[in-house]
DNA sequence: GTGCAGGGCTGCCCCTGGGGCAGGGTCAAC
DNA sequence: GTTGACCCTGCCCCAGGGGCAGCCCTGCAC
């Protein structure tokens, strides 16, 4: 009669498998002595030999269990469907190196490379740090809702920055951010800004302005993303509400508001602005769905 | 301000694994509305993202924890590692596959196909079933010791079936098995058995016998395995060893013992018979190590 | 007979990456 | 005021054991 020890010993597990087995029930456990020990015949090695083979085949304790009262069908049937995970855990594992390939390669944590390339472009023309870090963040968030779509928006802001003066709007906005509230020179960059607007919605149709149909609430968190990082555009909002433009990163035609026109909705959902010109295109995929 | 909820669907994940990043420290606990719920700003989308992105690209979330703060260098270490990490646990799945593939291919849970083979042969030489299933349960046990030298033992056991009179071998154990302990035929059969034994012995010399080296450990293992597989074993020992053989699985010459001559040794152990003429032969890694 | 080492026993907590549920509080709309 | 959708905490669950605590038991040496 063997020991546990013994038995795992031969068996080639460690006791500690041994008792696991036991408590699955895959092994019965065997009687005791006269002190409790455990007290294993021949016979319990080669069973915990085949359990041993099947679990470093990959098979899951739950199905060795069945497996090892099946016959031959069944058997054939459990194998085939064990392979199917193990092919399906190994592809999910080679899509997991492609990412952190890609992260390794420059991806900055959730900017796809093409984003990047836009950014760097931004750096190079002047435009300020802290528009940047804001048109980074609802790029991130952006991405994450329609990762697909991503390459298309980016390209067609690119353009937007060859042709259209949209390298102006962001370099005014970069100075309106260092003007405090009452600083005179902060009502003639809503003004430029308002005018640049305009002129674009005049050329390119209003849908020009605020194509992007990206989901509302998504358009609310990208507001309060640029908010959170750059607090002064809360001030240049109510300027440029005052001047016909309502929204931030959706931008809309509105009633000039004179007094304290601010519109309805949720926090800080509304209010003028103008860092993206509508954020790129088309169908952002509802959070909610 | 965004709800759990909220910043869950933003980021793409869900409820439960914001809360238990929060748990796990990768994401920082937010502020708490007057009735308790959590309150999240905009930030904590673009953090939330990070983290998911990391951790679809198969990350281990204690790594993100550090990989959201590092630098270049130990980002790209970091990523390194887990690749290397990755393609390990691929390598460890394709041998999977491999191994239920050899199981499905009719390898008889743990029985190599050579093996498997050599039980075909004795099954069509007509050798008794009982002694088939004592052979097969010791193969199990010698293989799983010594996986490597399977191929080259069950060779020679093909061998010395080709060549040697081991067929008779078989042949006459099998009658031996269905006579009782006061069968006189009993009695010839041991004799043809101790008869055969000697012939071999001084063929091929005694080494060819016992050439074996199976650890003792395992032989007595493989002993007991015989004995609680074909109970009637134990009493053609007792004749073998009256006949100068003992063991079982190894076979050794010792002084006829006439009356009770049992050999020291504890339990089953010892005591004659014969199967196999010495298992297979060299080296088996001691269960010990 | 006594001491010591090396087992064996049970039971509990730990790891990953959350899923699921219970039992209760809260919010917003109808 | 009610309903349904959220939110809260806390607990158990999955695989495959690892590790430890606290205790008992055995076998061997002295």
């Amino acid at each position: 009669m063997l020991t546990i020890g013994e038995l795992a010993s031969y068996a080639g597990v460690t006791v500690r498998a041994v008792r696991h087995y036991h408590a699955k029930g895959l092994l019965p456990e065997p009687e005791r002595d006269h002190s409790g020990y455990r007290r294993y015949d021949a016979g319990a090695v080669i069973e915990l030999i085949k359990i041993r083979t099947l679990a470093e085949a990959g098979v899951p304790l739950a199905r060795v269990r069945e497996l090892l009262r099946a016959d031959e069908a069944e058997f054939a049937a459990a194998v085939a469907e064990i392979d199917t995970r193990l092919r399906a855990e190994i592809r999910e594992r080679q899509r997991h190196r492609r990412r952190i390939a890609r992260l390794a390669a420059g991806d900055n944590l959730a900017l796809p490379r093409e984003v990047a390339g836009f950014l760097d472009r931004l750096r190079a023309l002047g435009v300020d740090e802290r528009i940047i870090r804001v048109e980074r963040d609802g790029w991130v968030a952006l991405a994450a809702q329609a990762p697909g779509r991503v390459r298309e928006w980016v390209a067609r802001k690119q353009e937007q920055l060859a042709g259209s003066g949209l390298v102006d709007f962001y370099l005014t906005l970069g100075q309106a951010l260092d003007r405090t509230g009452d600083d005179p020179r902060l009502v003639e960059l809503a003004d430029k800004l308002a005018d640049y607007l305009s002129r674009i919605a005049e050329e390119q149709g209003e849908r020009y302005v605020d194509d992007a149909d990206i989901a509302p609430p998504l358009a609310t968190l990208m507001d309060a993303l640029a908010f959170d990082t750059v607090p002064p555009a809360r001030r240049l909002i109510e300027l440029l509400e005052q001047r016909g433009w309502t929204g931030w990163t959706r931008l809309t035609r509105v009633q000039p508001a004179r007094g304290r026109g601010r519109a309805a909705g949720r926090a800080d959902a509304a209010g003028p602005g103008g860092a993206r010109a509508g954020y790129p295109p088309p169908g952002v995929t509802s959070p909610d769905s």
